[in-house]
DNA sequence: AGAGTGTCGCTTTTT
DNA sequence: GCGACACTCT
């Protein structure tokens, strides 16, 4: 096996990266500091394990996103050309693993996997079917708490019994029935989430033991990145393919670990070496990209957190410039401030791509790209409106899975009428009543709905010709996915109406249907050029479900969030936590503020103090994202949910050691005079004329909250009530109030002031018809439910 | 069948 | 203060 016998260690490698690279056998922990070329550690790695003789299709290497998995692969590639290594997520090994094995766990394998709309649609359904009402128990709700149940290995019995043990709340009561029913019907669809994914692989290693031999076997050395991510089913898998071979290599950083609200477990990595007592540890505490300033703030930021292996940073870069907190009046002065920086130093020396500001939640956006485009400074915001959460892409991927699946529900829901085909929802509910009670698929019940007795002959011959259609389609699912989709297309006129639509929306969805083809297009030729088929059921190029079932599969499991750009020539808007694993030369941290950073819900949690040093872990990684300059701000005042609010410096200002730069009181271009008070606020700042008038946020008088102090809805206009209100007061209802005259001056809160024009109805039904000022739009209310409120007579 | 409205609640996000 | 989501009327 041993090929290469001594290899000196190459000049580009310190002396610990090449000892974690140069491991082959045994359990090895690669403790690795930001900036420390983890990445690089790990290709290097896997090149090396080859180069000494290991079969590549023995190595198995998990990262979390397919974005790392993508960069791993084709960084393995350079270095090791015309060979190939399975970079897998953890989802898409599981679903691969699944997929032959289907029968194990009681699926069949064709099963689709349901993505979160389906999900909501489903426990909406189990709401209706167990009569809880969805208002005070929404579905996102109890999404959230099944699938955190399910993070935690807690299956839908188990979270019963632990229920019945204790003394639940009505919460947990509801959750458990709802969960139990929840995945009832996903096996009866014979579906997964993603989180089941995940589950039933557990399942499978941990139930059936040739399983767990075969897959051990097969994949001899495992590599986990970021293992500290990981959450305690994937802990378990982990476990469980290393547990006979022990060739298991993690890599990650206890001190980025910034995911436990979805349940990651920081523990699994800090326990590492008591699960493998004969580890090797290797840790890359040297690192390459920060300034010494940088590095030492986030040194010591971090050393304040307890729950933490002890790592201290170093590097031989240069001290470079001071880190800087500044702080602002607010954060407009903020964001102002910012986009000057930025334009002055562009005008320098620098590109726009070498910036990127970092904040806590997305709410802080707004101010941001709008001082940014004042400044004309060009920007990118990293938040994925996912491709495929677009309707008209989720519909035609429905098709195809109903195509592969026939009792996927929620994809025959979503494309039976659609377009419409005059199946409504009655007809609808009445199928899928009688196919639960006769045991059958949605898609079998539609072929046989002339059998079901509620069924009337219309509505029972079209959905009879539905289910025709599909089975057609499924005639050509073996082939080429850009050819089914265009049939489908074809077939059911799908878009046809959008086609010399005038609409520019219309015009989106016809592009967006037509992207699609394309990437099934591109799927196709990949995938006829996969040629390494080693027949084994896992082999990881060829799905056996065929072309169609690759197809669906891959775009499940995708999201289009891979679209940070960094050639774009603009600055970067993100996260802090989608800053994780990116690097920018300058960096500015914005909102530095007590209830931001921390966020307010991290102190006000139950177990705020792991919570906490979360928090500072978040600070921690966005502080090292900098390679050369490094700005982190805190205003005084901040708008924050429609409310105005003096802030609270965050407590880990102190620990940062940083530069304080106080501009919140200075007159400077961006700033106004010193003191903050509304009027202030109003006063244009140069640069602001020539904008129009709606760049201007304040339209609304009420808007302008005196004083700063902020005010119930009902005391905007002291004494005026809406429609509603009035009504509500008097027994019975009267009769409409006077102030609701025709000619009557009634304010809306969306389409402003208007008057009344008409009346109609009487009582309770009495309804108003109002002229809105703003657009000359009629609109009618209904006086008892509308939101107007009179404000005079003519 | 689709739009409009009222209600709620409000981190972070991948798969 | 705004947006998402679920219901209800046109």
């Amino acid at each position: 096996m041993e090929t290469l016998r001594h290899v000196s260690r190459p000049f580009d490698l310190t002396a610990r990266q090449w000892e974690a690279i140069d491991h082959l056998e045994g359990p090895l922990l690669v403790l690795a500091g930001p900036g420390s070329g983890k990445t690089r550690v790990i290709t290097r790695r896997i090149a090396r394990m080859v180069e000494r003789g290991v079969d590549p299709r023995s190595i198995l290497a998990i990262t979390f996103t397919n974005k790392a998995a993508g960069e791993m692969q084709s960084r393995v590639a350079e270095l090791l050309p015309g060979r190939r290594i399975w970079v897998s997520t953890f989802h898409k090994f599981c679903a691969r693993v699944l997929r032959g094995r289907a029968e194990a766990v009681g699926l069949a394998p064709g099963f689709s996997i349901y993505d979160t709309a389906d999900q909501r649609g489903l426990v909406r359904d189990v709401l209706a079917e167990l009569e809880f009402d969805p208002v005070h128990y929404p579905t996102g709700r109890l999404l959230a708490r099944i699938g955190r149940a399910k993070n935690d290995l807690v299956t839908a019995e188990a979270f019963g019994r632990s229920f019945k043990e204790r003394v639940g709340d009505q919460w947990q009561a509801v959750t458990a029935r709802v969960y139990t029913r929840y995945q009832q019907r996903l096996k009866q669809a014979n579906a997964v989430d993603f989180d089941d994914l995940l589950l039933w692989v557990v399942e499978l290693l941990e139930e059936h033991e040739e399983i767990r031999d075969q897959l051990s076997e097969r994949y001899r050395y495992v590599l986990v990145d970021e293992y500290q991510d990981t959450n305690l089913a994937q802990y378990r898998i982990v476990q469980a393919l290393a547990a006979k071979h022990r060739n298991l290599c993690v890599t990650g950083d206890p001190d980025q670990s910034i995911y436990g609200w979805r349940g990651a477990r920081i523990d699994n990595i800090l326990r590492f070496e008591r699960d493998f007592p004969e580890a090797t540890v290797v840790r890359l505490e040297e690192n390459f990209r920060s300034t010494q300033s940088i590095l030492e703030v986030a040194d010591r930021l971090i050393a304040h957190n307890v729950l933490r292996k002890a790592k201290s940073l170093t590097t031989g870069n240069a001290a470079g410039r001071p880190v800087e907190v500044v702080r602002l009046a607010n954060e407009q002065h903020e964001a102002r401030w910012i986009a000057e920086q930025i334009a002055a130093a562009v005008a320098a020396n620098r590109r726009y791509s070498d910036f990127a500001v970092f904040y806590r939640v997305n709410a802080l956006t707004r101010e941001l790209e709008q001082a940014f485009r004042r400044r004309g400074v060009p920007y990118q915001v990293a938040a994925g409106a996912a491709f495929y959460d677009r309707a008209e892409i989720k519909d035609m991927l429905a098709y195809l899975r109903l195509v592969h699946n026939p009792g996927d529900r929620a994809a025959f829901l979503r494309v039976v009428n659609a377009p419409p085909r005059g199946i409504g929802k009655v007809t609808q509910q009445r199928l899928l009543r009688w196919a639960d009670a006769a045991g059958l698929g949605v898609l079998e019940a539609a072929a046989r709905a002339d059998e079901c007795p509620e069924l009337k002959s219309r509505p029972a011959r079209l959905l009879q010709a539905f289910a025709a259609m599909i089975e057609e389609f499924s005639a050509a699912a073996r082939g080429s996915v850009e050819e089914l989709l265009a049939l489908v297309l074809h077939r059911t006129a799908y878009g046809e109406d959008w086609i010399d639509s005038e609409s520019e929306q219309d015009r989106q969805r016809l592009a967006n249907v037509q992207e699609l083809l394309t990437a099934a297009h591109r799927f196709d030729e990949e995938y006829s050029a996969e040629t390494a088929f080693d027949g084994s059921l896992d082999d990881p190029a060829r799905s056996p479900g065929g072309p169609l079932e690759a197809f669906l599969e891959s775009v499940s499991l995708a999201s289009e969030t891979d679209d940070i750009d960094e050639s774009a020539g603009a600055v970067t808007l993100m996260t802090l936590h989608a800053a994780k694993g990116l690097e920018f030369p300058v960096v500015f941290l914005v909102g530095l503020e007590e209830g931001l950073l921390p966020h307010e819900r991290s102190m006000k949690s139950e177990d705020q103090f792991r919570e906490i040093e979360e928090e500072r872990r978040l600070l921690f990684v966005g502080i090292t994202r900098a390679k050369e300059e490094l700005y982190l701000t805190e205003t005084d005042v901040r708008d924050f949910r429609g409310r105005r609010q003096k802030t609270i410096p965050s407590p880990f200002r102190a620990e940062l050691t940083a530069e304080l730069t106080d501009l919140a009181r200075e007159a400077a271009s961006y700033g106004v005079s010193a003191g903050y008070s509304v009027e202030d606020e109003s006063q244009d700042v140069p640069g602001d004329e020539h904008l129009p008038p709606e760049e201007s946020d304040r339209e609304e008088p009420e808007a302008a909250t005196p004083h700063g102090v902020a005010q119930g809805p009902g005391a905007r206009f002291p004494g005026l009530k809406t429609g509603a209100d009035l009504l509500a007061g008097k027994e019975g209802g009267a009769d409409v109030p006077r102030s609701f005259a025709v000619g009557a001056i009634v304010r809306h809160p969306r389409y402003g002031l208007g008057t009344v024009i008409s009346l109609g109805g009487y009582s309770r039904n009495r309804s108003v018809t109002v002229l809105f000022e703003e657009d000359g739009r009629t609109q009618t209310f209904v006086v008892t439910q509308c939101p107007l409120q009179p404000v005079g007579m003519l």
